[in-house]
DNA sequence: CCCAATTTGTACGTATGTATA
DNA sequence: TTATACATACGTACAAATTGG
């Protein structure tokens, strides 16, 4: 019984003990990449909490770039994309940020990812990287 | 009156279009960085809807790094803060991520600030960019 | 230093909508 | 069509942190 992990008299919030737990398992490769998570009615009543705090804790790994959901659909471990290369050209910056709504759209991008801008441009984080030769 | 720039049968979600306003807000110019923005219990009247609304709408927005929040003070447009500039050295490559937990205590990061990492290295992205001489 | 008011955070409940299988 | 699952939106209550008197 995972339930014994979570304790309401922890001091920490419930929604994050919960978000821990499945992190966890989502670091150590239980539950791997791409994987179908159990669904929040089921995740609420092995933790015994309200779903309320299950959707917290999902919501927080979203936010982490762990774990994306779609409506009617149960969530999903996210899996690791390899990323383009990109040389820097001389004098060029890269830094990052989240990006615009339009920018999620533009790009496709789920929660917690984030876009590196070079100049006037964005890329997405999780398929670009920069370099220099 | 604001609230009339939200519709409850336009089909998108009504914290969706509080996040879009108050967006518009911030990006304007009319919310400064760093001011102060109204309280959720305000903002739940001024747009007619629950302050569980108001409160993804605000949970959207700290994702999105425009606003941070704290518990028993109201919230906060984020700051533009300057990032310090690290040349590439040959051969290094950078990318983006969200922190994990570790990261965001030890970098003292709030939500929707990404970090950079370089090698076995990251960097809080709202205080670093990267750069090729 | 303490107290009260304010404000956000957490957690529960219910109901309904919408996408997927 | 039906069942399942996540999304949205309302409500309530209390906890915890901050501010200011």
């Amino acid at each position: 019984m995972v339930a014994d992990m979570i304790s309401r008299s922890s001091g920490l919030a419930l929604y994050l003990q919960v978000a821990d737990a499945i992190r966890q398992k989502i670091i150590s490769g239980e539950m791997a990449p791409g994987s179908l998570l159990p669904s929040e009615k089921y995740l609420a009543e092995e933790y015994d909490v309200g779903r309320d705090t299950i959707r917290d804790a999902m919501a927080y790994l979203r936010g982490e770039g762990l774990v994306e959901s779609k409506r009617g659909y149960r969530s999903r471990v996210r899996a690791n994309t390899s990323r383009e290369r990109v040389w820097l050209h001389q004098g060029e910056v890269v830094w990052a940020r989240m990006p615009t709504p339009q920018e999620k759209k533009d790009h496709g991008l789920g929660d917690g990812v984030p876009v590196l801008v070079v100049g006037d441009r964005t890329y997405p984080a999780d398929r670009f990287e920069f370099g220099r030769e």
